[in-house]
DNA sequence: GCTAGTTTCAAACAATCGTTTGATTGACAT
DNA sequence: ATGTCAATCAAACGATTGTTTGAAACTAGC
């Protein structure tokens, strides 16, 4: 193959005058689908859509990554996995600082949350669109993207059940688990909403960034639920048919 | 072939003894659709496949819905707004009891659980399946399905973000609203998950009600978190970058 | 200038999509 | 019997899908 090889003697010669407007085919392809999945979600954008708006000729997506579901998990796992390694190396530093006490809810929450800030706050490219595009993907029916996102988190999910298990030392391990999970899914649901969007065009349409002020509000409400009390299982306390 | 003219050949002698194994063609697509539709999603479940299973003709559903958009539209309403109206009705009934007292976050967030609770309970006919169906729906991208739920939602929403509202009156109207929107989220995705049904498979394979085990574990993180304190604006307690 | 190997290209592939058509069926009222 | 109208049927519609093909354009080393 070597062709990222050729790849980087092509971007050579312009990588001084101009690094940001002209680009090679594959990233080119990579930046258009990473727009259009987010808008479309991946079974209503066709190749077609996708190469016309990177410029490209059609058959170069099956070329360069040889399908659509490869070019969908090249998509994903371009941001995806330094962001995810950058939450793990985040929450073992914190661990660090913090030597035998366990950490707080606060700062593991943090480690979570800061990473994806860092890929919002980004500009050069759209890390705030791969947010929304990993929200959608997260909720996508398509077995092949639940598997790859299963794998790609796995190792990230364990670290963090780890912390959140010491910081929450009263609650079993199911119990932990399930809150993780709802930390899990709230996170994604909120950067993937569109509702999300225009309540915050609603109410701060002047608003810098969008996504930083989205999860200085998320980050209390979910260390809040994290210390919540369990329930007795057998409690009838919140649902009592008639 | 003329199937379903032996079919309701078949049908005829047996309508009197039972009367829910067999029903018309256009309950038929509903089901069949409802089911698929949770399974693989909007864009990628075809007519055909509907069809097939309901055993019904091609033709038949744009003969009674018109499209397959108006399909998906008809089976979400089918059952979503009968359970938007279950909710404000529990909701009026719970404020009527209170009298001028506020309403607790516990007994608000009972009005929106309660009625999904039913229908999950529902064993007449995949009520899981649709909150499944629903959850995911409430993810999509597609437009239409996006601006549907906006109207069908509306109204409910408005109800409950006026409880809360008076619930939590030490919140701003915008705090209110964000918390109400996690509330949303965190149910929805939590019931769509095909990673919630894994997690409830592996620590409870013989349980018997997977939804109601998955809402009594949610309620109480949802409160707390509606509970939790405010932060300020300009604190730099949780994102402080390096 | 030549060759080898990589990338791009227009064109076509077979398959599937949602939708429409026009004939045929069956039940019911006249 | 006859006519009416809704329901069902097989078949085809045109459009679009992901993927493949084989030739052309390109870059490098000799």
């Amino acid at each position: 193959m070597t062709i990222s090889a050729i790849n980087r003697f092509q971007r050579a010669p312009e990588s001084a005058a101009e690094k940001t407007i002209e680009v090679d085919t594959k990233s080119r392809i990579l930046d258009a689908a990473e727009e259009l999945f987010m808008e479309h979600g991946f079974e209503a954008t066709s190749l077609r859509l996708i190469t016309t708006a990177a410029n490209v000729n059609l058959a170069a997506v099956n070329y360069h990554f040889g399908s659509k579901e490869e070019l969908f998990q090249a998509v994903l796992t371009r941001r995806l996995d330094p962001m995810n390694q950058d939450r793990m190396q985040l929450l073992s530093a914190y661990e660090a600082d913090s030597g035998v006490n366990a950490l707080s809810c606060e700062k593991i929450i943090s480690a979570m949350f800061i990473p994806a800030l860092r890929l919002a706050r980004d500009h050069r490219q759209g890390g705030k669109n791969f947010l929304r595009l990993l929200g959608r993907a997260y909720a996508d029916p398509a077995p092949f993207i639940r598997e790859f996102l299963s794998n790609q988190y796995a190792e990230m999910i364990a670290r963090f059940r780890a912390a959140f298990g010491r910081a929450l030392p009263h609650l079993e391990r199911e119990e932990v688990s399930w809150r993780l999970h709802f930390v899990m899914g709230a996170l994604s649901y909120t950067l993937a909403g569109t509702d999300a969007l225009k309540m915050i065009a609603q109410f701060h349409p002047e608003e810098i960034n969008n996504d930083e002020l989205l999860l200085k509000r998320l980050a209390p409400f979910l260390a809040a639920g994290l210390r919540a009390p369990v329930q007795a299982t057998d409690s009838h306390q919140w649902f009592q048919e008639a």
